[in-house]
DNA sequence: TCTGGGGTCCTAGGACCC
DNA sequence: TCTGGGGTCCTAGGACCC
């Protein structure tokens, strides 16, 4: 806790529906929804012309549909969000090094640790405050000349009330909550305003006849540590008096990395789960190579036809990533799940990383004896794969970014009976004509997003891109 | 047309060890 | 022969967040 409002929270507005509407102009001023476009996806972000209909973030889309025909249904784009983001840290650390990214669109500032620090601790009472005011209105002013985008900040003396502040201050605002004022501010408010406080956890207390923060803090610490358990007890009582003093903390490691699909069609039979679950394996190798690490632990996911959801792990002695490892190990905690019934999605993740790539002599062995296996079958190589990348027909989603040959930059408006629709603009264009190709046209092809403004060094490549979204059914 | 994908943290039981 | 007590690791599941 301090007795200044030195910690900043940052949260873009319906970032990937804002990142959209910037890129594409005829889509401003719109409803746009961004999320998965097959049968079973769900709404990852609407803009705020979308949600004034009732779409919001997790809802399935085809409710989404339902309630908002009109609006433009976009797959995500995460190389082009990933951009933004970058750039918008990029100037979050100008304020102080101390930056704490939650994900692409919101992060933690910690101001005291920066340039501005010193002046902070020695400002009279107010001085700091409209310093603080100062530093995040020029904040908002730099990312929305840079991006086009509109940003929201909360200022206050702890992560938990800053966190408070920046949701009061949605859309497009500034809130500064005063050090002191945090229990007035809090008192009022709904259990489920906290963070950490979900569904779960709001219906144990109302059941307990809590259903305000003050009421939370008014229980006392022992009632609350009954009812959720010693850590998050704890953790809500101290919340609900207004303390916290968790740190900004910078550069956190990944402990995890994990690829999951849902299919279109629940998977019934072995054969093709365990297909898949080798695919799900060799992009979460992709993913940790990419990000140079190694893992213990590998972890089967398995949601059943009935959306029942179980885990199986392996340990094994040493962090690896090695290819053949990994896959093997998924492959036998496959033969622990029950699948009868059918399942509706396989995840594979690595678990208990370790920061370096190491060669084990336990790797080499399993490698050598599934080559010596594999020598036995007929010609090298691996048939089975590439004539099934032979087959696969170009799709064209929704909203992804192609270019033209003769036409230029453009996106795919839509696509079906053998042909696509793009739409030809720019995000410093006026809003774009539309034209419809055929779906094989050698003319068009897919392209990297386009930055959203014009000159922008485009954002390099740094971690390989290996983003699992790409290849949604 | 019911319910994504990528994460984090916590709990609880059993194994194992001293 | 009526039973120890911790600590740590592994596994499974669940709540939560964006």
């Amino acid at each position: 806790m301090r007795s200044l409002p030195s910690i900043i929270h940052l949260d873009m507005d319906a970032f990937f529906a804002s990142v959209e509407q910037a890129a594409k102009p005829s889509l401003r001023g719109k409803p746009v929804i961004v999320g998965g476009l097959g049968g079973r996806g769900v709404v990852s972000t609407a803009s705020y012309e979308a949600r004034r209909f009732g779409v919001h973030s997790a809802m399935p889309m085809a409710q989404a549909r339902r309630l908002c025909p009109n609006a433009a249904f976009l797959t995500g784009r995460f190389e082009a969000y990933r951009q933004v983001s970058e750039l918008v840290m990029a100037l979050l650390r100008e304020l102080s090094p101390l930056v704490q990214p939650l994900s692409l669109d919101e992060a933690f500032v910690d101001l005291e640790a920066g340039p501005y620090g010193p002046v902070l601790a020695e400002a009279e009472h107010g001085t700091g405050e409209r310093l603080v005011l100062a530093l995040a209105e020029d904040l908002r002013a730099d990312i929305e000349r840079r991006t086009g985008l509109t940003a929201s900040v909360g200022a206050a003396g702890s992560k938990l009330m800053a966190k408070i502040a920046s949701e009061r201050a949605k859309p497009d605002g500034l809130v500064l909550i005063e050090p002191g004022q945090e229990r007035a501010v809090l008192g009022p408010m709904p259990v489920r305003a906290l963070p950490g406080i979900g569904p779960a956890t709001e219906q144990v207390l109302r059941r307990a006849g809590l259903s305000t923060v003050a009421e939370l803090a008014e229980a006392g610490e022992a009632e609350l540590v009954q009812l959720l358990g010693k850590a998050h007890g704890a953790g809500v009582h101290q919340m609900s008096i207004g303390l916290d003093d968790r740190p900004v903390v910078a550069d956190q490691d990944a402990k995890s990395v994990s690829v999951e699909d849902t299919f279109e069609v629940d998977l019934a039979d072995r054969d093709r789960v365990l297909r898949e679950v080798e695919t799900l394996a060799l992009r979460c190798v992709r993913r940790l190579r990419g990000a140079g690490r190694s893992g213990r632990t590998v972890v089967l996911k398995v949601r059943r036809f009935d959306f029942s959801t179980l885990t199986r792990s392996e340990t094994l002695r040493g962090p690896t990533d090695d290819e053949t490892v990994i896959v093997e190990t998924a492959r036998r905690l496959v033969a622990q799940v029950d699948i009868t019934g059918g399942v509706r999605l396989l995840g594979v993740g690595v678990a208990q990383l370790a920061d370096y790539t190491q060669e084990d002599l336990f790797a080499q062995a399993v490698r050598e004896e599934a080559q010596a296996a594999a020598a036995g079958d007929g010609p090298e190589g691996e048939p089975e794969a590439s004539e099934e990348e032979a087959a696969v027909v170009r799709r064209w989603l929704p909203g992804q970014d192609v270019h033209h040959a003769e036409h230029g930059p453009g996106w795919v408006q839509g696509s079906g009976v053998g042909r696509v629709t793009v739409r030809f603009e720019t995000p410093w264009s006026g809003p774009g004509r539309v034209r419809t190709f055929a779906i094989e046209d050698p003319a068009l092809e897919p392209a990297r997003p386009l930055p959203l403004r014009e000159g922008w060094p485009v954002a390099s490549d740094e971690d390989g891109n290996g983003d699992g979204n790409e290849d949604q059914p």
